[in-house]
DNA sequence: TTAAAAACCTACCCACAAGAGGGTATTTAA
DNA sequence: TTAAATACCCTCTTGTGGGTAGGTTTTTAA
């Protein structure tokens, strides 16, 4: 990874090369299009089966123009994922809960709500994270990252209450949040797999609340 | 789907072609490694992306060799899943649990500890599963019916259990069951994502630890 | 107004896939 | 012993993939 910077060699004014234009104005749309379009084609075929040329065809372009805006596959798959990131936890890291637990796993409840709603980027992420397990995927890295980020994050919500007193004693807080990102992501295969007969939400809803009945002081469920 | 017989025209006698050969010794050994590789290449690269020559090339064949034991690539998949039916499933359901809540999820536990001496096939489910929620994938169907029979069997077991007085009056068997499920699953992603820092076994075990706490009669865990 | 950059396109290349067709050598069982 | 079935292999077809090269049109900003 070597950065070139441009180095004027002689001269010391400087004709420079003028800007004549910038980007257009549809081009954000085209972009953005184009990221939808990938999402659905990763969720129904995953990673290396889905094809720039199909992608490309349903936002009306040939493979050549989608390739003048992701150069690569990889580079889509890229903005795809960092698009992910973007969307869906800005709002869930910024919450503060009050080292209440039951708020805490209505939080993740919520935000199960808001996957089922959102098909595509579900399932995408649903197919890649088992897909990413081959060490050449290029994702491999990303999810390994991201599982471990989500660990970290969850069990550093729910240490402090442990201290604070609304979290038993002895509570393995590191088990606890792998475990809900477990639940999270079986029940989505199995929602995935049969969405007339599963909802997202409240089989995990009430997996959240058998465990919020275990593991806080009160013994406090979610529906309160 | 019209099937032709054949039809003798005028000879009632049948000279009757006789059996000359029957399959050769080696080819059964011959199958059987060819499973075995399609095994790990179905998980580390999906059934899309896993590809007849190189199943091929990996038993010392070429595909046209391959082919003339499984004559396509869905067949060989077929296959493939039927193995691992005959492997796996046949002791568990042979089991009695005699009413004993604890000793159904020690059996499931003991299941998780064999799939992690497998990571071939373990892995392979795991990604066919995810990577079949489209409804084209050859597969779909099968994990339908394979999810949905689990869940079936699974409560089947807890079901009377209850009545026994071993399970707690109002547990939901068909959430608890199909909540298993998704444990295993989700944690099966983890653990193939990142083996070294992730036992399939404990993390299933712990959990189904705190789920018989609180849901048998007498509040047992695993560990006894 | 205009030149340059952006946003496309067509036409390629090369690699690889699934499967069919048509062989040859080996093994089997009568 | 021997004919037929088996277990292969080589080659071809057809299709698709990612990516590049080089064009043309459209939009932008000086």
């Amino acid at each position: 990874m070597t950065m070139q910077t441009e180095v004027s060699q002689k001269s010391t004014e400087r004709p420079k090369r003028v800007r004549r234009t910038g980007p257009y104005k549809a081009a954000d749309a085209r972009r953005q299009a184009i990221l939808e379009s990938a999402i659905e084609h990763f969720a129904q075929w995953g990673y290396f089966n889905s094809s720039m040329p199909k992608i490309a065809a349903d936002v009306g372009l040939t493979k050549a123009g989608l390739m003048h805006h992701f150069s690569s596959k990889e580079e889509l798959l890229s903005a795809v994922l960092e698009l992910r990131d973007q969307r869906a936890f800005s709002a869930f890291y910024a919450e503060d809960f009050g080292n209440d637990p039951v708020r805490y796993f209505g939080q993740v409840a919520a935000q199960t709500a808001f996957n089922e709603s959102q098909p595509g980027l579900t399932q995408m992420f649903s197919v890649l994270a088992a897909e990413s397990s081959n060490e050449e995927h290029p994702a491999h890295e990303y999810f390994q990252r991201r599982y471990k980020s989500i660990v970290d994050a969850s069990s550093g919500f729910m240490a402090p209450m442990i201290t604070a007193g609304t979290l038993r004693e002895g509570t393995d807080v590191r088990q606890i949040a792998a475990e809900i990102l477990a639940v999270v992501d079986g029940f989505t295969i199995q929602w995935a797999l049969d969405k007339t007969n599963t909802s997202l939400h409240s089989t995990v809803f009430n997996y959240l609340d058998r465990l919020s009945r275990s593991v806080t002081t009160d013994g406090r469920g979610l529906g309160d």
